[in-house]
DNA sequence: ACCCCCTGTCCGATCTCTTGACATCTGTCA
DNA sequence: TGACAGATGTCAAGAGATCGGACAGGGGGT
């Protein structure tokens, strides 16, 4: 059943996700403040504590919600190939190229040695890569019949880690870089396929 | 200061109206039941009741609210007329027109001997009458200068229940009723203008 | 006469948010 | 260095709204 309380509840957390995220754009982790994430939605401090826990809480969850919305995007491209090959390569360009742009991302890695926020893509990247396996393996298993399960997880693997170090640390430009990792990748899925 | 509870308040009020609106539509004042309005917003009966009153509470607010926005329409083709008698034509043409298909008007006004809605068209029409006079005055004392305050005012509370009484019981088309009202109040406003 | 359904009311339990207070930490300014 | 402002994080009391269950009353149908 789907109360009035219930869509309250989800759409008070989608909103202090909105006014959380627009703070991290405009000002990073140091420039986002619990009391005006809750001001922002006309809320108390407490409220905003209530539902993340803590700062930190509040700054996984804009990423998470953030995340979960990039990955959609991602195995849009990677579904719109037949070739695991291609598929591959075109997730690869869509990832780089959406990471590019994405104004979170942007904040982030911003100029001054980096926001503490950055930590979500490198040190504390765990979450990041199960949630992004999560999404990306079911795809994977579901539509790359010739080749086994557990070898289609380690390409995503790598390939999922890759993309994150070039999104970190930027290298060549998207293409080039999709298609480097579908030749190196390609050799490994052809013998194991089945 | 507008409060995340506020909104959710609003909200509320307005998901209520709506399932009731529906429940009207479907099934008249007698087919409108208290726990499927809450049921439908996902809310307990006594809710619906803390909200509104009583049934009869719940009618008048979905009315008021309908008439609102019917209103702002008529208003709107008042508006883009300069000269009065033209303008008066339009709204009630415009006002006659929309009645013929508002959907709760039909469901009040139809064929079983008419639902208890009805009455608010006509025994417990007072309020419909003021409201609408609050909302057409207001533009017609601005817009009609040449034309005395009250002489409009009088113009409009005429004009406003031929129409109901139209709604109620329909005579000729719309615009053949609207042109006659014009023509019978042309002279009025002509020999009252300043 | 009986039953069922709906209206309308009451009240206690529960949940969420608010408010104010407090400890703690950090950066800044004098 | 010391005082201070501003931020995080925690706690408890209290207010407000909803829920759930119960009950009385009134029709309509069998």
């Amino acid at each position: 059943m789907d109360t009035f309380a219930e869509r309250t509840k989800r759409r008070l957390r989608d909103e202090l996700l909105d006014a959380a995220y627009d703070a991290l754009v405009a000002g990073g982790y140091d420039g986002l403040r619990m009391v005006e994430v809750g001001r922002r939605t006309g809320v108390s401090r407490q409220t905003v504590y209530n539902e993340f826990g803590d700062k930190w809480g509040l700054l996984e969850a804009v990423a998470a919600r953030e995340a979960e919305r990039f990955l959609v995007d991602v195995n849009d491209a990677l579904a719109e190939q037949d070739d695991p090959i291609d598929g591959l390569r075109a997730a690869i360009e869509r990832a780089l190229v959406l990471a590019g742009d994405n104004p979170l991302i942007k904040a982030a890695l911003g100029q001054p040695g980096s926001d503490q926020a950055s930590q979500l893509l490198t040190t504390r990247g765990q979450q990041l890569l199960e949630l992004s396996h999560q999404r990306l393996d079911a795809h994977v298993r579901e539509h790359w019949p010739e080749v086994p399960a557990e070898d289609a997880t380690t390409c995503v693997d790598v390939a999922l880690r890759v993309v994150l170090s070039h999104i970190v640390n930027p290298g060549a430009a998207a293409a080039v870089v999709a298609e480097q990792v579908a030749r190196v990748l390609g050799p490994f899925l052809t013998s194991r396929r089945q």
